[in-house]
DNA sequence: CCTGATTTGGAATGATCGGTATAAATGGTA
DNA sequence: TACCATTTATACCGATCATTCCAAATCAGG
Protein backbone atom coordinates (compact mmCIF):
# COMPACT_ATOMS: atom_id res chain seq x y z
CA UNK A 1 0.00 0.00 0.00
CA UNK A 2 2.83 2.28 -0.32
CA UNK A 3 3.72 5.11 -2.99
CA UNK A 4 0.32 6.66 -2.43
CA UNK A 5 -2.36 7.47 0.35
CA UNK A 6 -4.72 4.68 0.64
CA UNK A 7 -7.61 6.93 1.38
CA UNK A 8 -9.24 10.47 0.08
CA UNK A 9 -8.05 13.21 2.04
CA UNK A 10 -11.02 15.41 0.63
CA UNK A 11 -13.96 12.19 1.59
CA UNK A 12 -12.12 12.35 5.11
CA UNK A 13 -11.90 15.48 5.94
CA UNK A 14 -15.85 15.52 4.59
CA UNK A 15 -16.65 13.13 7.68
CA UNK A 16 -14.30 14.66 10.03
CA UNK A 17 -16.57 17.89 9.41
CA UNK A 18 -20.31 16.09 9.88
CA UNK A 19 -18.85 14.48 13.46
CA UNK A 20 -17.27 17.75 15.01
CA UNK A 21 -20.73 19.32 13.51
CA UNK A 22 -22.98 17.24 15.18
CA UNK A 23 -21.56 17.08 18.30
CA UNK A 24 -18.61 19.84 18.28
CA UNK A 25 -15.28 19.73 19.36
CA UNK A 26 -14.82 18.68 22.72
CA UNK A 27 -17.36 16.46 22.71
CA UNK A 28 -15.61 14.72 19.30
CA UNK A 29 -13.26 11.99 20.45
CA UNK A 30 -10.16 10.77 18.56
CA UNK A 31 -12.06 7.63 18.68
CA UNK A 32 -15.48 8.82 16.97
CA UNK A 33 -13.12 10.85 14.53
CA UNK A 34 -11.07 7.85 13.61
CA UNK A 35 -14.54 6.04 12.96
CA UNK A 36 -16.29 8.33 10.79
CA UNK A 37 -13.39 8.96 9.15
CA UNK A 38 -12.54 5.41 8.15
CA UNK A 39 -8.43 5.53 8.80
CA UNK A 40 -6.41 4.48 11.50
CA UNK A 41 -4.47 6.56 14.36
CA UNK A 42 -1.51 6.25 12.03
CA UNK A 43 -2.54 7.91 9.09
CA UNK A 44 -4.07 10.58 10.82
CA UNK A 45 -1.37 11.59 12.99
CA UNK A 46 0.81 11.52 9.54
CA UNK A 47 -1.91 13.42 7.19
CA UNK A 48 -3.35 15.98 9.64
CA UNK A 49 -0.87 16.25 12.29
CA UNK A 50 -3.39 16.83 15.54
CA UNK A 51 -7.30 17.28 16.05
CA UNK A 52 -6.51 21.07 16.49
CA UNK A 53 -5.11 21.29 13.46
CA UNK A 54 -7.73 18.67 11.76
CA UNK A 55 -10.41 21.41 13.09
CA UNK A 56 -8.86 24.15 11.21
CA UNK A 57 -8.58 22.21 8.07
CA UNK A 58 -12.13 21.06 8.11
CA UNK A 59 -12.78 25.07 8.95
CA UNK A 60 -11.22 26.94 5.88
CA UNK A 61 -12.67 24.32 3.91
CA UNK A 62 -16.08 24.57 4.87
CA UNK A 63 -15.66 28.32 4.42
CA UNK A 64 -14.20 28.23 0.88
CA UNK A 65 -16.34 25.20 -0.37
CA UNK A 66 -19.75 25.92 1.13
CA UNK A 67 -20.21 29.45 2.74
CA UNK A 68 -18.81 31.28 -0.03
CA UNK A 69 -20.52 28.91 -3.06
CA UNK A 70 -23.93 29.71 -1.15
CA UNK A 71 -23.45 33.29 -1.29
CA UNK A 72 -22.04 32.83 -5.30
CA UNK A 73 -24.93 30.51 -5.78
CA UNK A 74 -28.25 32.17 -4.78
CA UNK A 75 -27.26 35.24 -7.00
CA UNK A 76 -27.24 33.50 -10.26
CA UNK A 77 -30.80 34.32 -12.06
CA UNK A 78 -32.00 36.40 -8.97
CA UNK A 79 -32.16 39.93 -8.12
CA UNK A 80 -30.46 41.33 -5.36
CA UNK A 81 -33.36 41.32 -2.98
CA UNK A 82 -34.47 37.64 -4.32
CA UNK A 83 -31.04 36.52 -3.47
CA UNK A 84 -31.31 37.75 -0.08
CA UNK A 85 -34.84 36.06 0.79
CA UNK A 86 -33.28 33.18 -1.07
CA UNK A 87 -30.58 32.89 1.34
CA UNK A 88 -32.70 33.10 3.95
CA UNK A 89 -35.43 30.79 3.11
CA UNK A 90 -32.93 27.88 2.24
CA UNK A 91 -31.62 27.93 6.59
CA UNK A 92 -34.31 27.94 7.84
CA UNK A 93 -35.44 25.28 4.94
CA UNK A 94 -32.30 23.13 5.55
CA UNK A 95 -34.07 21.87 8.74
CA UNK A 96 -36.78 19.51 7.24
CA UNK A 97 -34.37 16.46 6.53
CA UNK A 98 -32.03 14.03 7.94
CA UNK A 99 -29.25 16.39 8.83
CA UNK A 100 -32.08 19.02 10.90
CA UNK A 101 -31.26 20.80 13.82
CA UNK A 102 -27.46 21.13 13.07
CA UNK A 103 -27.38 24.67 12.42
CA UNK A 104 -24.25 26.27 11.30
CA UNK A 105 -21.28 24.41 11.58
CA UNK A 106 -19.37 28.25 11.25
CA UNK A 107 -21.39 29.68 13.90
CA UNK A 108 -21.80 26.02 16.23
CA UNK A 109 -17.83 26.70 15.95
CA UNK A 110 -17.55 30.22 16.57
CA UNK A 111 -19.76 29.81 19.46
CA UNK A 112 -17.64 27.06 20.98
CA UNK A 113 -14.09 27.99 20.26
CA UNK A 114 -14.22 31.38 19.45
CA UNK A 115 -13.27 32.43 23.32
CA UNK A 116 -10.28 30.23 23.55
CA UNK A 117 -8.87 30.17 19.98
CA UNK A 118 -7.28 32.82 18.20
CA UNK A 119 -6.91 31.18 15.04
CA UNK A 120 -10.43 30.15 14.78
CA UNK A 121 -11.38 33.46 16.10
CA UNK A 122 -9.84 34.96 13.16
CA UNK A 123 -11.48 32.67 10.47
CA UNK A 124 -14.77 32.95 11.94
CA UNK A 125 -14.87 37.14 12.20
CA UNK A 126 -13.17 37.21 8.12
CA UNK A 127 -15.90 34.59 7.47
CA UNK A 128 -18.79 36.81 9.05
CA UNK A 129 -17.60 39.73 7.75
CA UNK A 130 -17.76 38.70 4.45
CA UNK A 131 -21.17 37.46 5.07
CA UNK A 132 -22.21 41.12 5.74
CA UNK A 133 -20.51 42.65 3.17
CA UNK A 134 -22.17 40.90 1.07
CA UNK A 135 -25.40 41.75 2.18
CA UNK A 136 -24.01 45.35 2.26
CA UNK A 137 -23.59 44.95 -1.37
CA UNK A 138 -27.02 43.23 -2.48
CA UNK A 139 -28.94 45.47 -0.54
CA UNK A 140 -27.09 48.63 -2.36
CA UNK A 141 -27.22 46.94 -5.90
CA UNK A 142 -31.31 46.07 -4.70
CA UNK A 143 -31.64 50.47 -3.59
CA UNK A 144 -30.27 51.14 -7.20
CA UNK A 145 -33.00 49.39 -8.87
CA UNK A 146 -35.60 50.05 -6.45
CA UNK A 147 -36.83 47.09 -5.37
CA UNK A 148 -35.63 47.72 -1.59
CA UNK A 149 -35.82 50.60 -0.18
CA UNK A 150 -33.52 53.66 0.45
CA UNK A 151 -35.33 55.16 3.31
CA UNK A 152 -33.31 52.07 5.50
CA UNK A 153 -29.19 52.67 6.00
CA UNK A 154 -27.76 49.78 4.08
CA UNK A 155 -24.84 49.34 6.80
CA UNK A 156 -27.31 49.19 9.23
CA UNK A 157 -29.47 47.08 7.80
CA UNK A 158 -26.01 44.21 6.63
CA UNK A 159 -25.59 44.56 10.13
CA UNK A 160 -28.92 43.77 11.11
CA UNK A 161 -28.76 41.01 8.43
CA UNK A 162 -26.26 39.05 9.56
CA UNK A 163 -27.35 39.00 13.12
CA UNK A 164 -30.36 37.41 11.65
CA UNK A 165 -28.15 35.21 10.17
CA UNK A 166 -26.57 33.67 13.14
CA UNK A 167 -29.59 34.16 15.00
CA UNK A 168 -31.38 31.80 13.22
CA UNK A 169 -28.92 29.18 12.67
CA UNK A 170 -28.96 29.32 16.66
CA UNK A 171 -32.70 28.58 16.74
CA UNK A 172 -33.22 26.05 14.27
CA UNK A 173 -29.99 24.07 16.34
CA UNK A 174 -31.65 24.86 19.71
CA UNK A 175 -35.13 22.77 17.81
CA UNK A 176 -37.09 26.50 17.90
CA UNK A 177 -40.71 25.52 16.21
CA UNK A 178 -41.04 25.70 12.27
CA UNK A 179 -43.40 28.43 12.57
CA UNK A 180 -41.07 31.24 14.57
CA UNK A 181 -38.14 30.29 11.59
CA UNK A 182 -40.47 30.96 8.77
CA UNK A 183 -42.32 34.21 10.78
CA UNK A 184 -38.55 35.66 11.35
CA UNK A 185 -37.81 35.26 7.38
CA UNK A 186 -41.10 36.39 6.62
CA UNK A 187 -40.84 39.95 8.90
CA UNK A 188 -37.29 40.12 7.10
CA UNK A 189 -38.90 40.20 3.46
CA UNK A 190 -41.16 42.51 4.68
CA UNK A 191 -38.31 44.76 5.60
CA UNK A 192 -36.80 44.29 2.04
CA UNK A 193 -39.40 45.45 0.64
CA UNK B 1 -18.07 20.93 61.42
CA UNK B 2 -21.04 18.89 61.41
CA UNK B 3 -24.77 20.40 61.80
CA UNK B 4 -24.81 22.81 58.67
CA UNK B 5 -23.42 23.32 55.39
CA UNK B 6 -19.91 24.29 55.78
CA UNK B 7 -20.23 25.96 52.35
CA UNK B 8 -22.77 28.17 50.78
CA UNK B 9 -24.65 26.09 47.94
CA UNK B 10 -26.16 29.78 46.02
CA UNK B 11 -22.47 31.06 46.06
CA UNK B 12 -21.22 27.66 45.10
CA UNK B 13 -23.62 27.49 41.98
CA UNK B 14 -23.02 30.89 40.76
CA UNK B 15 -19.73 30.22 40.69
CA UNK B 16 -20.35 26.87 38.65
CA UNK B 17 -22.47 29.07 36.48
CA UNK B 18 -19.16 31.57 35.85
CA UNK B 19 -17.52 28.22 34.99
CA UNK B 20 -19.73 26.85 32.55
CA UNK B 21 -20.59 30.13 31.33
CA UNK B 22 -16.67 30.63 30.14
CA UNK B 23 -15.39 27.19 28.70
CA UNK B 24 -18.58 25.44 28.08
CA UNK B 25 -20.16 22.01 29.67
CA UNK B 26 -18.12 19.53 27.79
CA UNK B 27 -14.29 21.51 28.32
CA UNK B 28 -15.32 22.21 31.99
CA UNK B 29 -14.10 18.96 34.36
CA UNK B 30 -14.79 18.17 37.44
CA UNK B 31 -11.53 19.83 39.04
CA UNK B 32 -12.27 22.94 37.19
CA UNK B 33 -15.50 22.87 38.72
CA UNK B 34 -14.16 21.75 42.31
CA UNK B 35 -12.12 24.75 42.28
CA UNK B 36 -13.98 27.52 41.43
CA UNK B 37 -16.89 26.28 43.14
CA UNK B 38 -14.59 26.69 46.54
CA UNK B 39 -15.74 22.51 47.77
CA UNK B 40 -14.46 19.45 47.49
CA UNK B 41 -15.56 16.10 45.78
CA UNK B 42 -17.49 14.51 49.01
CA UNK B 43 -19.42 17.49 49.11
CA UNK B 44 -19.93 18.15 45.52
CA UNK B 45 -21.72 15.10 44.84
CA UNK B 46 -23.81 14.93 48.33
CA UNK B 47 -25.28 17.77 47.52
CA UNK B 48 -25.71 18.00 43.66
CA UNK B 49 -25.82 14.34 42.63
CA UNK B 50 -23.46 14.88 39.37
CA UNK B 51 -21.92 17.03 36.80
CA UNK B 52 -24.85 16.53 34.69
CA UNK B 53 -27.38 17.70 37.64
CA UNK B 54 -25.63 20.46 38.25
CA UNK B 55 -25.81 22.11 34.73
CA UNK B 56 -29.77 21.59 35.25
CA UNK B 57 -30.04 23.44 38.48
CA UNK B 58 -27.41 26.04 37.11
CA UNK B 59 -29.62 26.55 33.95
CA UNK B 60 -32.89 26.41 35.86
CA UNK B 61 -31.54 29.03 38.74
CA UNK B 62 -30.22 31.26 35.38
CA UNK B 63 -33.75 31.19 34.46
CA UNK B 64 -35.61 32.56 37.00
CA UNK B 65 -32.92 34.84 38.60
CA UNK B 66 -31.07 36.43 35.85
CA UNK B 67 -33.28 36.07 32.68
CA UNK B 68 -36.54 36.69 33.81
CA UNK B 69 -35.69 39.23 36.50
CA UNK B 70 -33.90 41.33 33.48
CA UNK B 71 -37.07 41.13 31.55
CA UNK B 72 -38.94 42.52 34.76
CA UNK B 73 -36.41 45.68 35.21
CA UNK B 74 -35.94 46.74 31.92
CA UNK B 75 -39.80 47.73 31.76
CA UNK B 76 -39.70 49.54 34.48
CA UNK B 77 -40.39 53.57 34.38
CA UNK B 78 -40.11 52.80 30.65
CA UNK B 79 -42.91 52.61 27.88
CA UNK B 80 -43.32 49.35 26.14
CA UNK B 81 -40.77 50.38 23.22
CA UNK B 82 -38.25 52.33 25.30
CA UNK B 83 -38.25 48.62 27.35
CA UNK B 84 -37.25 47.03 24.11
CA UNK B 85 -35.12 49.47 23.11
CA UNK B 86 -33.11 49.20 26.58
CA UNK B 87 -33.02 45.33 26.36
CA UNK B 88 -31.16 45.41 23.45
CA UNK B 89 -28.67 48.27 24.42
CA UNK B 90 -28.36 46.46 27.79
CA UNK B 91 -27.66 43.17 25.61
CA UNK B 92 -24.35 44.49 23.47
CA UNK B 93 -23.59 47.53 26.23
CA UNK B 94 -22.47 43.71 28.36
CA UNK B 95 -19.55 43.69 26.18
CA UNK B 96 -17.51 46.50 27.99
CA UNK B 97 -15.58 45.21 31.56
CA UNK B 98 -14.00 41.83 32.53
CA UNK B 99 -16.66 39.62 31.78
CA UNK B 100 -17.08 40.70 28.09
CA UNK B 101 -17.56 38.17 25.05
CA UNK B 102 -19.08 35.61 27.10
CA UNK B 103 -22.57 36.08 25.60
CA UNK B 104 -25.85 34.77 27.11
CA UNK B 105 -25.18 31.47 29.32
CA UNK B 106 -28.43 30.30 27.87
CA UNK B 107 -27.48 30.51 24.12
CA UNK B 108 -24.23 28.75 25.03
CA UNK B 109 -26.37 25.84 26.20
CA UNK B 110 -28.47 26.40 24.00
CA UNK B 111 -26.39 25.82 20.88
CA UNK B 112 -23.80 23.11 22.98
CA UNK B 113 -26.36 20.79 24.32
CA UNK B 114 -30.01 21.14 22.70
CA UNK B 115 -29.60 18.79 19.88
CA UNK B 116 -28.18 15.65 22.48
CA UNK B 117 -29.76 16.68 25.89
CA UNK B 118 -33.96 16.79 25.72
CA UNK B 119 -33.64 18.02 29.44
CA UNK B 120 -31.63 21.07 28.39
CA UNK B 121 -33.51 21.41 25.19
CA UNK B 122 -36.76 21.47 27.34
CA UNK B 123 -35.40 24.40 29.24
CA UNK B 124 -34.42 26.42 26.69
CA UNK B 125 -37.16 26.20 24.65
CA UNK B 126 -39.31 27.83 27.34
CA UNK B 127 -37.12 30.55 27.68
CA UNK B 128 -36.89 31.21 24.38
CA UNK B 129 -41.09 31.18 23.95
CA UNK B 130 -41.07 32.99 27.15
CA UNK B 131 -38.70 35.87 25.24
CA UNK B 132 -40.96 35.68 22.63
CA UNK B 133 -44.01 36.13 24.39
CA UNK B 134 -42.49 39.25 26.32
CA UNK B 135 -41.35 41.05 22.71
CA UNK B 136 -44.99 40.29 21.56
CA UNK B 137 -46.50 42.24 24.75
CA UNK B 138 -44.48 45.24 24.28
CA UNK B 139 -44.96 45.46 20.97
CA UNK B 140 -48.97 45.16 20.85
CA UNK B 141 -48.53 47.74 24.15
CA UNK B 142 -46.24 50.05 21.72
CA UNK B 143 -49.06 49.74 18.93
CA UNK B 144 -51.92 50.93 20.95
CA UNK B 145 -50.33 53.73 22.33
CA UNK B 146 -49.31 54.48 19.18
CA UNK B 147 -45.09 54.46 19.43
CA UNK B 148 -44.84 51.57 17.39
CA UNK B 149 -46.00 51.06 13.89
CA UNK B 150 -48.61 49.05 13.83
CA UNK B 151 -47.81 48.46 9.94
CA UNK B 152 -45.58 45.56 11.01
CA UNK B 153 -47.13 42.08 12.19
CA UNK B 154 -47.02 41.56 16.05
CA UNK B 155 -45.88 37.86 15.86
CA UNK B 156 -43.72 37.94 12.97
CA UNK B 157 -41.76 41.05 14.55
CA UNK B 158 -41.44 39.25 18.07
CA UNK B 159 -40.28 36.30 16.09
CA UNK B 160 -37.55 38.28 14.31
CA UNK B 161 -36.72 39.77 18.00
CA UNK B 162 -35.85 36.80 19.51
CA UNK B 163 -33.73 35.95 16.38
CA UNK B 164 -32.29 39.43 16.86
CA UNK B 165 -31.58 38.60 20.49
CA UNK B 166 -29.93 35.36 20.23
CA UNK B 167 -27.78 36.39 17.15
CA UNK B 168 -26.48 39.38 19.16
CA UNK B 169 -25.41 36.99 22.10
CA UNK B 170 -23.44 34.93 18.86
CA UNK B 171 -22.12 37.53 17.36
CA UNK B 172 -20.86 38.89 21.15
CA UNK B 173 -19.22 35.67 22.51
CA UNK B 174 -17.36 35.73 18.87
CA UNK B 175 -16.01 38.60 19.27
CA UNK B 176 -17.51 40.70 16.57
CA UNK B 177 -16.57 44.53 16.62
CA UNK B 178 -18.78 46.71 18.35
CA UNK B 179 -19.43 48.86 15.34
CA UNK B 180 -21.18 45.83 13.78
CA UNK B 181 -23.24 45.58 17.37
CA UNK B 182 -24.38 48.75 17.36
CA UNK B 183 -25.31 49.19 14.40
CA UNK B 184 -27.62 45.71 14.46
CA UNK B 185 -29.17 47.47 17.35
CA UNK B 186 -29.92 51.06 15.82
CA UNK B 187 -31.22 49.20 13.21
CA UNK B 188 -33.72 47.46 15.36
CA UNK B 189 -34.51 50.75 17.08
CA UNK B 190 -35.65 52.37 13.39
CA UNK B 191 -37.71 49.51 12.60
CA UNK B 192 -39.71 49.95 15.92
CA UNK B 193 -40.59 53.67 15.36
C1' DC C 1 12.21 -12.24 -5.96
C1' DC C 2 14.32 -9.16 -3.37
C1' DT C 3 14.74 -4.39 -1.44
C1' DG C 4 13.10 -0.49 0.79
C1' DA C 5 10.00 3.30 1.26
C1' DT C 6 5.43 3.80 3.08
C1' DT C 7 1.15 2.75 5.28
C1' DT C 8 -1.15 -0.11 8.14
C1' DG C 9 -3.57 -1.71 12.62
C1' DG C 10 -3.10 -1.74 17.14
C1' DA C 11 -0.43 -1.78 21.47
C1' DA C 12 1.17 1.36 24.86
C1' DT C 13 1.82 6.17 26.72
C1' DG C 14 0.83 9.18 30.76
C1' DA C 15 -2.76 12.24 31.81
C1' DT C 16 -7.20 13.17 32.96
C1' DC C 17 -12.06 12.06 32.85
C1' DG C 18 -16.50 11.66 36.09
C1' DG C 19 -17.59 9.31 40.08
C1' DT C 20 -17.02 6.39 44.54
C1' DA C 21 -15.18 4.90 48.94
C1' DT C 22 -13.23 5.81 53.16
C1' DA C 23 -10.99 7.41 57.09
C1' DA C 24 -9.73 11.51 59.69
C1' DA C 25 -11.51 15.78 61.60
C1' DT C 26 -15.21 18.31 63.59
C1' DG C 27 -18.19 20.05 67.32
C1' DG C 28 -22.91 19.84 69.41
C1' DT C 29 -25.07 16.60 72.79
C1' DA C 30 -25.20 13.84 76.78
C1' DT D 1 -15.11 13.47 78.26
C1' DA D 2 -17.23 9.94 75.51
C1' DC D 3 -20.32 9.72 71.83
C1' DC D 4 -21.81 10.13 67.08
C1' DA D 5 -23.86 12.30 63.05
C1' DT D 6 -21.89 14.83 59.53
C1' DT D 7 -18.38 16.95 56.53
C1' DT D 8 -14.04 17.02 55.33
C1' DA D 9 -9.87 15.70 52.38
C1' DT D 10 -7.92 12.36 49.68
C1' DA D 11 -6.93 7.89 47.78
C1' DC D 12 -8.74 5.29 44.36
C1' DC D 13 -11.77 3.34 40.55
C1' DG D 14 -12.19 1.87 35.62
C1' DA D 15 -12.76 4.32 31.46
C1' DT D 16 -11.33 7.29 28.16
C1' DC D 17 -8.60 11.22 26.60
C1' DA D 18 -5.09 12.78 22.66
C1' DT D 19 -0.92 11.23 21.16
C1' DT D 20 3.29 8.27 20.23
C1' DC D 21 5.39 4.32 18.69
C1' DC D 22 6.44 0.16 16.24
C1' DA D 23 6.26 -4.17 14.02
C1' DA D 24 3.67 -6.30 10.33
C1' DA D 25 1.82 -5.72 5.78
C1' DT D 26 2.13 -3.76 1.36
C1' DC D 27 3.79 -3.12 -3.36
C1' DA D 28 6.64 -0.27 -6.92
C1' DG D 29 11.43 -0.33 -8.66
C1' DG D 30 15.49 -3.02 -9.59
Amino acid sequence: MPWEKQFDVDEALERAKNTFWTVGYEAASMSDLLKSMGINRGSFYDTFKSKHDLMLTVLRRYDANERRVLLEAVKLDRTPREALVALFRALVDDTRGPLSHQGCFLVNVALELSPSDPEVAEIVQIAFADNEQFFLEQIRAGQQTGEIPTDLGAEELSCMLITQYVGLMVLVRAGSPQTVLDAAVEQLEKILS
